[in-house]
DNA sequence: GATAAAGTTTACGTAAACGTAAAGTAGTTT
DNA sequence: AAACTACTTTACGTTTACGTAAACTTTATC
């Protein structure tokens, strides 16, 4: 129950910050499915939902070519027979274990942050520091250390 | 300390599965800078940390010039002056931010696939209840029924 | 009814991250 | 010494994900 039903081009490009040249190149390769009314496309909620999917892929490091790999899947999937079904579930466990991955990659990389920051501070804390000790002791800086 | 202080290029190929055109390449964008004995490669320790990094970057959907940016801020801000410690405190603060995002694009992620996989179960379970009911009900397929 | 605004197609261009020969060198195994 | 193995450089080719320009239609506005 969205607020709109369709929108134009131009539209779904400015809330989501991507170029009208993006989205007709995911049309272009079949990762949205616009109608037409004449040559005009038409987005509906359903490619709205799939453009934010597509961006959040990119975000998290997906090719448009596995993102549109997921929409197929899942396109057969909802046709609801069993093979399809198991395929989509042992794919589902596949991605799960690429996102254990990536949990710990960012958390690898969070840690490796707080480390470097700590050393930055440290860092500067010294150089307070011996800012301090010749500021005082230095005649003819004094001016230029007051601005 | 590590194990090992010098390794061959075809040495951090294996051990990190890339090819070691890879690695040149990453030679040539100055990512990495192993030094020579002649004309052939030797990697430190220190190379293959960098080596380590760069493939995490990737994973986490970093391209190679910004894991190179990072380098050589990181590089530059070990020279130690103030100007260079708050550039690279700014850039740690945008990072953690960009991992923020990260994060939350997998918890939804993680979300959705919980929703997907209840369907799809739900889904099985319905086809299972089909057949308990034709099987019995139905002679000619009996045999087939028992493979 | 001219003109701007938003949309369209077609098509060539580009940056990133390698792949893939081709051809040569350096060490070492038989 | 011949062959094999691991390494090297040079250089052109490829895929992905768009950018950018040109030329054209459709719709809204003055």
């Amino acid at each position: 129950m969205d607020i709109k039903q369709t929108y134009s081009i131009s539209e779904l490009a400015k809330e989501f910050d991507v170029t009208t040249r993006s989205i007709r190149f995911y049309e272009d390769q079949e990762l949205l499915k616009p109608s037409r009314r004449g040559q005009t496309r038409i987005f509906s909620s359903k490619d709205r939902v799939r453009l934010k999917l597509i961006l959040r892929g990119k975000r998290m490091g997906f090719s448009l070519a596995e993102t549109k790999e997921l929409f197929d899947l899942w396109d057969e999937t909802l046709s609801g027979n069993e093979k399809q079904l198991l395929k989509m579930l042992t794919i589902l466990s596949n991605k799960r274990a690429q996102l254990e991955q990536q949990k710990n990659d960012i958390a690898q990389a969070e840690m490796e942050m707080d480390t470097a920051e700590a050393r930055c501070r440290e860092a500067l804390a010294e150089l307070q520091k011996k800012k301090k000790q010749q500021a005082p002791a230095n005649d003819e800086n004094r001016q230029a250390a007051e601005n």
